[in-house]
DNA sequence: AGAATTGTTGACCGAACGGTAAAAAATAGG
DNA sequence: CCTATTTTTTACCGTTCGGTCAACAATTCT
């Protein structure tokens, strides 16, 4: 009943995620926005709303997918290839070669959480869930005799997410990013019983 | 010869830390840095520069105070007690209760080093320097017959810095500082021999 | 074809940004 | 006391910021 939009919104969405993720929010501008999308100021507003709502928005689809993803690697049968396949998804999304981006979450985290509220509760779910599914994961592993029992499944899974924050953290420089594909075999020899 | 300085170039350059460390470089504006200081716009400038001066300044300053005090803490003649001291002056600095300030050097690294050579020739030097002090401590571990030898002194140094990062920039989110203090007992868990 | 509705465009707004310069104030030496 | 020198203050600069609005374009239904 009406004009119909000209872009793919999902399209927009991706190129948004990008730039936020690389630049962060504050030194993202809406004239950077521009640019990345196409789009004017105010096909912007009419789609997402303000700034920080398109920026809610992009971590949010960020985080679903991230999610998602991680439910996968950590759902293969073998505790160990489960652990090993989420590092290895953790290394691609993350440091991928010439780019420093590094996690939009962690990004995030570290750029807003302490101060706004709305973010640091997206990200405390986010940590939620993932723990759930790393900490079955690991439990699997003790049951089977596969991983060590002097440290409990939580404390493990605590640990693993702190280290995988420590990965993400530091593949946003580029002086670190060759000491990160040691990091998965070592994290497997501390778990290994 | 001429005027004197009115104010104590030290106390400002702290508050100056505290500022940035706080907020971040680009969400801290000079209006920011004058209320913290107490100083107009031109005494910042004439004492100081510009603010990408001014925060390189204020980073340096915090770089060196860290090592020095990394210094100390990993100089201990016990590998154990060693570790567990870093790991405890990195948790005092960075999850003092209330506050969610983290670690300066990880959120400019985070924040800066993708986009600012000299940031991230900073840190590059401030890792090179401590990754060499943690080596050492390992070593002496492993050489006691106290630490694992599985895995490299440089393969767990690099491990444990990493692991570091992690515990510092989760020390940015309230919810999961609770996490924090099981860590430096796991890590050291997984040294043991 | 015309009315109604929605998307796109581009000009515009006030506020905040980082930065500068000239004038005023304060010290030291002659 | 006067001059030279440096700091402090204050007003001001151009630019960029996020955000708004009215005019225009395009689509669907009647």
């Amino acid at each position: 009943m009406a004009r119909l939009r000209e872009f793919d919104i999902d399209e927009v969405m991706e190129a948004v995620i990008n730039a936020f993720w690389e630049r962060g929010y504050e030194a993202t501008s809406l004239a950077d926005l521009m640019a990345v999308t196409g789009l004017q100021k105010g096909s912007i507003y009419k789609a997402f709303g303000d700034k920080r709502s398109l920026f809610l928005k992009a971590l949010q689809a960020y985080l679903d997918r991230l999610y998602s993803l991680t439910r996968e690697a950590l759902g293969n049968p073998s505790p160990e290839r489960a652990i090993a396949a989420w590092f290895q998804l953790l290394s691609d999304t993350a440091a991928q070669p010439g780019e420093t981006k590094g996690c939009f979450a962690i990004n995030s985290l570290i750029e807003m959480a302490p101060h706004d509220p709305d973010v640091a509760k997206m990200l405390e779910y986010q940590y939620s869930r993932i723990g759930k599914l790393l900490e079955t994961a690991i439990a699997n592993g003790q049951k089977a005799g596969i991983f060590r029992q002097d440290l409990s499944a939580q404390q493990l899974q605590q640990m693993l997410l702190i280290t995988a924050n420590g990965t993400l953290a530091s593949s946003r420089a580029a002086f670190l990013k060759p000491h990160l594909p040691n990091i998965t075999e070592s994290v497997l020899a501390v778990l290994r019983a």
